[in-house]
RNA sequence: GCCAGUGUAGCUCAGUUGGCCAGAGCAGCUGAUUUGUAAUCAGCUGGUCGGGGGUUCGAAUCCCUCCACUGGCUCCA
């Protein structure tokens, strides 16, 4: 028998004989890494443990630790719900069931049985016995023909119908227990690495997505090495839960929805608009700092606007229906963006080189429809408010513009304590050019400055090729809340189509016309999602610069409301907003609803501050911070707030 | 839009073999209490049981339909 090396990450290379397999190499380092090992990557690739390795490779044996691995032990856990389907209904079909982010599913079409969330509980309980066989996950490769056939005795039509996009000679069967799929791996190497199984919820999905085929059931579920690991991850969704935004839009009173206006259509209450206020603010300073022109533009446009911009023809049919004027039938839409009436703010007289960027921003609200059922919260609504700006500038210009804009966003995320986020840099899809418009000189120029400028900023960046918009590449930043949870919230988009359409020009150094470039920027993407997902990351506790009541005066009796008044006023001087709590109520209950309503500070004044003219102050949710000057008070609300 | 589920007071929720004027806690109002770091006591008000239609002697409860919400699917300038 030949040797093999096999070289590991940290350099090493070892000898082993041909036909080894991971596993056997993991024994080889050590007992407890062969105990919590669960799949390998080989030259790349993912690998069963059990594999055989007849070449020289580069091996990483990959734990619960390696992401890689828990999408592993999530397959897996999907053909042991599988296995378990099939002992409790008898004649169950099954679609696909792969790992996602927080577990895996599986599709299933039961027949004439149904699965509803009550039966969960039980199929926990099979996949738990099941899973105590340790049975091993056997791999075996067969032919097409043998794999119609098997298929064709289950009567299985779904992995029939896979098996037709699939090449002979690269099938393959995973078995455990008695189940047998399809599958091309790879897996953990047995059903007892599965110790603690919930499972989620069911739904219903189309086979393949295609709401023109059947609906079949759809079952979630996750699965842990160890039984305290799901512990966790269940206390985790419980607190993701508290920290709902539209339960704490609610509680807080900073937003609501009514029937009767309609759905998607938020209302921003006081408390948020205060907020919201606050921050649009914090924005408009910064752009103006930047040299942005602040502009207003109507809500809505005449058809013919949106035929020039190219998006009746792509979005006509899926918005809100028209606008008619009564005698002259004018035909007009709500605007779903902002970017026509820009571009026409940009025409409107002659620009020179001399002028450019150019640089037009507007909070914007425009008007989407979206499916009914695609409503969420905020994070998903038909009228929203986008902290829209246009730039418009030369080729060579795309990637300063770029990097400021970047440096813009960067700052406004870390203001708000988003420090765990990537960029998403979105390329064209290098096997489909003819989808996109523009020149292939443009695209790659600005390909180029969004990869310079990204680098240059230091930005941890991906990079997703066919993720471009038609029109031009862009960045999307993708923050990570407090929960570890990732949204895609700030954007960046260069546009070659808007300018061309709108025949758009300036006048160079050399005395004629040439059309500039237009980048689409938002750092918040828009303030409603924005929001609710500062709700989440914060959990409703918000920074003080931002909270829509930075301190309450909680008067021990009614006695010392004027004293209250005083330094309700005095704070004012100072900006510091607020509000007295004069209920005929005790101090405990009121710093209680204080609390609960996730006030910053309270201030609490009796006899004593009265008499030696201070006050006591407490933070939320730390508690008694001791008596202090008004001065200091005040010094240390703006110490937290600069 | 599609599938499944849910909709009872401002909020959180009880209330099914269909049957007296539909309940609780919190909030609100009134009164008493004038209070020292997470709920003072008492009384009172408040509901087209999501809307509409139907079955029935009788509907929060059963059926149809529309609306909204929740979880998915599809879509997202």
């Amino acid at each position: 028998m030949s040797a093999i090396k096999i070289t590991l990450p940290d350099g090493s290379v070892r000898d082993y004989v041909a036909g080894t397999n991971s596993m056997d190499i993991a024994m080889s380092i050590s007992e407890g890494l062969a105990r919590n090992v669960l799949a390998a990557k080989v030259n790349g690739d993912v690998w069963d443990l059990t594999r055989p390795i007849q070449k020289d490779s580069t091996i990483q044996l990959l734990t619960w630790q390696d992401k890689e691995a828990q999408s592993t032990f999530w397959h897996s856990s999907a053909h042991l719900m599988a296995e378990a389907l099939e002992a409790i209904y008898p004649g169950i079909k099954f679609g696909i069931g792969p790992p996602i982010e927080n577990g895996f599913y599986y599709d299933v079409d039961p027949g004439d049985q149904t699965i509803a969330l009550g039966d969960l509980p039980k199929i926990e309980q099979k996949m738990l016995e099941l899973a105590r066989n340790k049975s091993e996950y056997i791999r075996t490769e067969v032919s097409k023909a043998d794999a119609i056939s098997f298929f064709q005795k289950k009567n299985d039509e779904y992995k029939l119908d896979l098996l037709e996009g699939l090449e002979d000679g690269q099938i393959t069967f995973y078995q455990q227990g008695d189940f047998i799929d399809l599958c091309r791996g790879p897996h953990i190497p047995n059903t007892e690495k599965i110790k603690a199984v919930k499972l989620t919820n069911v739904a219903g999905a189309y086979w393949r997505g295609d709401e023109s085929k059947k609906m079949l059931t759809r079952i979630y579920g996750i699965t842990f090495p160890k039984q305290k690991e799901l512990d966790d991850y269940l206390a985790l969704v419980e607190e993701a839960k508290k920290r709902d935004h539209r339960k704490l839009g609610q509680e807080l009173e900073l937003f609501m929805f009514s029937d009767r206006v309609g759905a998607g259509l938020p209302m921003w209450l006081p408390k948020g608009t205060a907020l919201r206020t606050r921050l649009e603010d914090f924005l408009k300073k910064e752009q103006i700092k930047r040299g942005y022109m602040p502009v207003i533009t109507p809500h809505i446009g005449k058809k013919d606007l949106y035929v020039t911009s190219g998006h009746y023809a792509k979005y006509g049919a899926d918005s809100f229906q028209p606008i008619l004027t009564p005698r002259e039938n004018e035909v007009f839409y709500l605007k779903p963006m902002n970017c026509p009436h820009h571009c026409e703010i940009y025409g409107h007289k002659p620009r020179s080189y001399k002028d450019l960027p150019i640089r037009i921003a507007e909070f914007g609200t425009v008007y989407r429809y979206e499916q009914s059922g695609e409503l969420h919260g905020l994070t998903r609504v038909r009228c929203f408010t986008q902290d829209d700006a246009h730039l418009f500038c030369t080729k060579e210009q795309i990637k300063d513009e770029f990097l400021s804009t970047l440096d813009l966003t960067r700052y406004v995320l870390e203001k708000l304590g988003f420090d765990n986020y990537t960029a998403q840099i979105s390329l064209r899809d290098p096997n489909d050019l003819e989808k996109y418009i523009g020149s292939e000189e443009n695209w790659q120029a600005a390909e180029a400055a969004i990869i310079d400028a990204a680098a240059e900023a230091g930005l941890k960046t991906v990079t997703a090729y066919g993720e471009a918009a038609f029109y031009g590449p862009k960045l999307d930043f993708m923050v990570k809340d407090a929960l570890g949870r990732s949204w895609q919230l700030g954007t960046i988009q260069v546009d070659y189509n808007l300018p061309e359409r709108f025949e758009l020009e300036y006048i160079g150094a050399d005395n004629q016309p040439h059309r500039p470039v237009m980048i689409h920027r938002a750092p918040f993407g828009s303030m409603e999602r924005f929001i609710g997902v500062l709700i989440e990351h914060c959990a409703g506790k918000f920074p003080l610069w931002l909270a829509p009541e930075q301190y309450a005066i909680l008067p021990i009796s009614e006695k010392y409301h004027d004293y209250a008044r005083e330094l309700e006023r005095k704070l004012a001087e100072h900006d510091i907003r607020g509000y007295i709590d004069e209920r005929a109520e005790k101090i405990g209950k009121k710093i209680r609803d204080t609390e609960l309503n996730k006030v910053p500070f309270m201030i609490i004044v009796g006899e004593k501050e009265v008499e030696d003219n201070t006050l006591s102050v407490r933070r939320q949710g730390q508690g008694d911070l001791g008596t202090v000057s008004l001065q200091d008070f005040v010094q240390i609300i703006q110490k937290e707030i600069n």
